[in-house]
DNA sequence: AATGAATGAGCGTTCATTCAT
DNA sequence: TATGAATGAACGCTCATTCAT
């Protein structure tokens, strides 16, 4: 029980380690007394961080929101082309295929407890959102919002995949699958 | 016997009644009290149907597929071409989009509540899935198992995305864009 | 663990046997464990017949003062002359004592504990309050309700000192003092 | 030598400045947090000048007591036949109602959150109680100890009622009501 | 077959108190 | 002295499940 100096350098550090735990078992699935023993804190001190067990699932939403805008931003640096970039995404999302899976976990679980309204209204998570938009915009150096989304839903759709089936169908193979119909539509509907 | 009969009937028709309820508010936060009231039955009386919620759950998820299943095979019964299919896919998913999206959430809900192993060994759940792959296969008339699954996995993905947003973004639109995906990729992919 | 039948009686039943422990110990000194105990009850029965530890609390406040006019109604039926009724009520607080000294502990602690707005807002709390004032007027035939609502919170005073000497000062000489002080009022201030 | 005296002092400080927030709330309604955020200091420092919030509470109970009879004892002094000492009483009382009120919840809440034994044995309140009884024989000219602290009894009845309704009841009023009772019973019995 | 009262382990949370700094 | 991070027992309350009727 060292005393903690840097407050806030310690709430992130609780909030990415209990990452897996919210990925593995879900939001109401996880205790606060789990929490606490995974984490290696007491319940207290959870509380002296976090207001409730909801706001630190939200904060640590909001953390994972930065982490994939600073990885996806970082892969698509040196691609150019259209179809560097459908590899650099590719790949990016291969490399950090454990990472990406919980994430999805965790956002559909996040949607899952929250009432609608709530999400709609709530700015940050607008502000997410639209982070995610703009991420695929930039990445694959599209103009339409639309599609964006759209291929950050199917790509959502594929990871969440990997949780069902606890990665007997190869990830690699599935992201590359949906890279190369991508990659059709895009020659299909760029030509006429 | 009679008495069998009515008893199996009756049982399905609460499990049809709990569907909703399911996908509204997940598997975590429907407590067994609301499900009683809603079915209008005595929270004994449900453990004389099913010998837990879990149980109640999992019957659930059984149903539904058993549903898709029937839906989609009608779907698939009076097209010919690929093109036909695609059409006839397209237009059931968004027939029913109601349906599926809860469908997909139950679903989902149903993974993030179960220990892996146990949905691995579980011969119903290993069933359904190939219930899923086989009749996407008929459905799209493919040889390719993979495919079709991960045809499956993307639909998902869509049908996710509409609880996030609560359909803000055009379901059909978004649909309709993944069979423009789908075409362009059989079309490159075939003729080669 | 026999089923009630009467859930109402049986509601009742368990709000009396909680009056000893609530005056004992006070409202925030009690915990739902200590009543369940206590009442022979789980933790949850408490939870089936009363909504919170408050609700049961109010319920309590409110069977108190129902059954402090039936007490004192009763005493009054009898006596005819001012000295008669003031001897009455003598009698009554005398014979009760016990009772009547917990019944104001916890009055005290009910209003220790509520938030001021909460009290004067509550329409139960204040038609007890006009009961007790009621009562009291009734009781020495007066009409005056400022005057009746003095002699009650007189009558308090006296009650509430009992439980911080643990009845060292005899209860029976100050309410026999009380009542002299009354008469002595009531001899000088109504031949003027 | 100075240290010692000034720590005191500040303990003194200290304790003057929490009175308010238990009069307020209650003991067990105010937290040792929200007693240091008042108070100024941190929960540390509090457990360096009280050993417990109990102690604390008992501390200022103390003070209490000390002020009171200060309070009353100025009140006496000018005070000659028993007339003007009746006045000087009910002035003082007038004069200081929101203290004396508020000294009267304390003391309530005291007694209720602590163990009968305790208060009967605590050699510290044998003490206090005795000086109120002293206090008001010596204010009144009273030979009786008993009559003295019954009328104590009484006041402390009426001060508790100011909580009850909030000053809807006046104040004002209703010790000069107590004091005319006083002043008939003393007419009545005294020229016997 | 059906009811709903009863159970009690376990939940999220609080808070008096301690102690490394 | 003084701080406030850390502790953990205990709180009010919930809810899947059982069982007397």
């Amino acid at each position: 029980m060292p005393k903690i100096i840097d407050s806030e350098q310690y709430r992130k550090e609780l909030l990415s380690k209990c990452f897996d735990l919210f990925a593995e078992k879900g939001y109401a699935n996880v205790t606060t007394r789990q929490l606490s023993k995974e984490l290696g804190v007491s319940t207290g001190a959870l509380y002296h961080y976090f207001s409730s067990k909801k706001v630190m699932f939200e904060q640590l939403v909001e953390e994972i929101s930065q982490q994939d805008v600073r990885m996806l931003s970082d892969a698509a640096k040196k691609a150019k082309t259209l179809t560097e970039r459908i590899a650099a995404l590719e790949a990016c999302l291969i490399e950090n295929q454990d990472y990406f899976v919980k994430q999805a976990v965790i956002w559909t679980d996040f949607y899952q407890h929250t009432e609608l309204e709530e999400v709609l209204n709530n700015p940050v998570f607008k502000q997410v959102d639209e982070r995610y938009e703009q991420i695929m915009m930039t990445l694959l150096g599209l103009s339409d919002a639309k599609l964006a989304r759209f291929i950050w839903t199917l790509i959502n759709g594929v990871l969440l995949e990997q949780v069902s089936t606890d990665g007997i169908l190869s990830f690699t193979e599935q992201i590359e699958l949906l890279m190369k119909m991508l990659t059709a539509y895009f020659e299909k509907h760029s030509t006429q």
